[in-house]
DNA sequence: AGCACGCCGACT
DNA sequence: GTCGGCGTGCTC
């Protein structure tokens, strides 16, 4: 046994790693895997770094490591990284690297896929089914046993009959590849003018080497895909990776058809509803740097990549690439800092910057290239209010006359119309007429939304459902409910009683059942088989619907009601890409936006097409307010189930914020939704001035501050981008 | 995050 | 009598 000892981290809830012996018969380096005993288990960790101080007072406790795992080593790129996003964002470095491993549970060998082949003669009992499996193997080929019993259209247990009868013949295949090579010649892009200039702007980037930010900035329709398609296949001409990040719902088989047009093949894919087997398959397809390039969502980001060159962060605005629980990180951010510790390029790309990205490249922090036209000469959308405080629909309607006049004229035409509502289910408050109660979740500070499709009231927050009930609950009145508000589910019944004869369509998160299904979708949309769509944020990303003409907001206030810092933001950004739809193909398109505000600064830079006019105004407001980017948060929320409990630890923690003059603590005022799934929550925002090390003083507060005792849970949120 | 340990409530 | 609820504490 020799006396070396080595760091592990393991992937726990540990903030720090563990040391142990290292065994004399394995060569172990920082960066690989090992499986290490931990407490009554075996786990997997990673060799962080080796031990030249070891704690005496260790000694005898120390354990040896037990094996060492037949992968990649994890670069020290990777490990800083990870170093980098648990220090910012104060979450335990083991979980961050938690997100590292996420192939981790299925690591162990590959299973053997088995193929079969006709070998033998036929079976004594020949059935249909096994007639089929016949046919179909006729050729002599050999396929996976899954593939042969799909395409003959039997089970499984006839495919091993035939095994068992010595008909057919088993085989060993060798795994499927992940992500076949993509070519960068395959078909070469036909560039705009606009294109080949930014385009080749971003090549020359590349060309320099090191890191660099570019904002690709260009509306929908503008062709900023095939401009970073083209950085990729220069990435792809010079052997290394890339990765393309996008919000989990924008990645859509659409866009995998066209990388697949651009360079043969599809992209590896990666995101949450990966089979744990495909997970594992990419996870080491990405080490071993045989998968080129990956699209995938927000976690991508924490692959092992071999040598990866370049980054995109698509729909980089999105606020889907913050994550909201377990580690709080926001994945443009952290992918910019991927890019510096691996100095390498990164393009932003959206028609709408987040103000963060927009400020950095006025400072010239961040390139801006521009994209200013649409393919093919087409025009951005024409856009009007409809002001519901002088021209409503009404009352218990929903769509104004002259939105419903457009919609006649758009299905006249035989074009289609897209009406947006930012509200799932059929209405988000129910009450008793005769009474006035109103349902409520037991769980949270949150009325219940009426789903009737699914014929439950449902809660938004925590997922608590329940049957709508015959009588009230609370005077026993029949028939004395009464929805109130819209959601998407109720307008497409005041849809279907002003035009009888529209084909119609909602979408909406909840009633998608599976990808199939939305797919299918998507595509009877495309077609023109649908007049009118009636949809939630769902259609706002990622989809191309080259028949749609007309785009009815049916609430675009919706959005600005809370107090939250970004509200303003978020629903120009909503607003611009769902009234952006509208006319990608077929002449000039139209959006109506209904709202009680038409002289909101939102409101007027969207009716006017002027997108500076909005940034001026809300980089003034956030400088003012000291808001990000001129300033920085974060936000400590404490939760309880007992709410008094959690307002007293709250306090106490609020007392003990260190004094420091460039950091001001508010607080603590109970959450906006004061309770979520039985838990009662409290907040304080910390506010800080631009580059003052905000991490470091809030790890030293909550490091001084007293533990919470009893069942009082503390989070940290860096950067926090919603504030429900 | 797991997992064990430990201390109180209602059942085979 | 024990099975099992989840609060508490530890993992080199």
């Amino acid at each position: 046994m020799t006396n070396r000892i080595l760091d592990v981290l393991v992937p726990v809830a540990l903030d720090h790693p563990y040391s142990y012996r290292a065994p004399d018969n394995v060569a172990l380096a920082p960066g690989d895997l090992v499986t290490v005993p931990l407490g009554p288990r075996e786990c997997t960790g990673v060799v962080w770094a080796e031990q030249t101080a070891p704690d005496r007072r260790l000694d005898n406790r120390l354990k040896t490591i037990a094996d060492r795992l037949d992968l990649p080593a994890l670069k020290g790129e990777l490990r800083r990284f990870v170093d980098w996003v648990a220090d910012y964002t104060l979450a335990p470095r083991g979980m961050v690297l938690r997100m590292a491993l996420r192939a981790g549970e299925h690591l162990g060998p590959e299973r053997l896929r088995i193929g079969v082949r006709i070998a033998g003669p036929a079976p004594a009992r020949l059935t249909a089914a096994r007639m089929r499996v016949l046919a179909l193997l006729g050729d002599g080929l050999v396929r996976s046993k899954s593939e042969a019993a799909q395409e003959a259209g039997v089970s499984p247990g006839v495919i091993d009959g035939l095994i068992d009868e010595g008909t057919l013949e088993a085989l060993p295949l060798p795994p499927e590849p992940v992500a076949a090579l993509p070519d960068p010649d395959f078909h070469a892009a036909d560039l705009t003018p606009a294109q080949s200039e930014a385009s080749a702007a971003l090549r020359q980037v590349i060309e320099a080497g090191g890191y660099a930010v570019i904002l690709l900035d260009g509306v929908t329709g503008s062709g900023k895909t095939e401009v970073y398609f083209e950085a990729i296949a220069q990435m792809l001409r010079r052997g290394r990776q890339a990765l393309i990040l996008m919000p989990e719902i924008a990645l859509t088989a659409q866009f995998l058809d066209r990388f697949a047009a651009r360079f043969g093949v599809r992209p590896a894919e990666w995101h949450s509803e990966l089979s744990p087997r495909k997970r594992a398959r990419t996870w080491r397809a990405v080490a071993s740097g045989e998968a080129r390039v990956v699209a995938g969502a927000r976690s991508a980001l924490f692959l092992p990549f071999a040598d990866l060159g370049f980054i995109v962060v698509d729909e980089e605005h999105d606020s889907a690439y913050k994550q909201e629980d377990g580690v709080r990180y926001h994945a443009r951010d952290m992918a910019v800092v991927r890019a510096h510790i691996g100095q390498i390029p990164i393009a932003l790309a959206s028609a709408t910057p987040s103000i963060e990205t927009e400020v950095n490249a006025r400072r010239g922090r961040y390139r801006r290239l521009v994209l200013p036209e649409r393919f093919g000469g087409q025009t951005l959308p024409m856009i009007e209010a409809v002001d519901l405080t002088r021209e409503g629909p009404p009352r218990g309607r929903f769509i104004a006359p002259r939105l419903a006049e457009a919609i006649d004229l758009a299905l006249e035409r035989r074009q289609q119309a897209l009406l947006f509502l930012n509200r799932r289910g059929y209405a988000p408050l129910t009450l008793c007429r005769a009474c006035g109660y109103r349902f409520a979740c037991p769980n949270c500070d949150a009325w219940l939304v009426d789903h009737r499709f699914r014929r439950r009231l449902v809660c938004h927050h925590c997922g608590f459902a329940m049957p709508v009930p015959p009588a009230c609950p609370n005077c026993q009145a029949t028939e004395s409910f009464a929805a109130c508000g819209p959601g998407v589910e109720r307008l497409a019944e005041e849809v279907a009683l002003l035009f009888p004869d529209a084909r119609l369509l909602v979408m909406s998160s909840d009633l998608v059942t599976s990808v199939e299904r939305l797919r299918d979708e998507l595509k009877e949309i495309e077609q023109g088989r649908v007049d009118i769509v009636i949809g939630t944020q769902l259609v706002a990303k990622g989809h191309h619907f080259p028949k749609l003409n007309l785009v009815g907001i049916v609430d675009a206030d919706l959005g600005l009601a809370n107090g939250d810092p970004r509200a303003a933001e978020r629903t120009f950004q909503l607003l611009h890409q769902v009234a952006g739809r509208a006319g990608r193909e077929e002449g000039r398109g139209h959006a109506m936006i209904q709202t009680h505000q038409p002289d909101h600064p939102v409101m007027r830079a969207l009716i006017a097409g002027d997108r500076e006019a909005f940034y001026e105004s809300e980089i003034v407001a956030r400088e003012e307010m000291h808001y990000p980017p001129f300033g920085r948060l974060a936000s400590l929320i404490v939760s309880a189930s007992e709410r008094a409990a959690a307002e007293a630890y709250a306090r106490r923690l609020a007392a003990a914020a260190p004094r420091e003059e460039r950091v001001r603590v508010l607080g603590p005022a109970e959450a906006p939704v004061a309770v979520v799934r039985g838990r009662h929550r409290f907040r304080i925002l910390v506010c800080s001035r631009r580059g003052f090390d905000l991490s470091a003083y809030l790890r030293g507060w909550l490091a001084a501050a007293p533990k919470p005792a009893g069942n009082v849970r503390r989070e940290v949120d860096i950067d926090p981008m919603s504030f429900l």
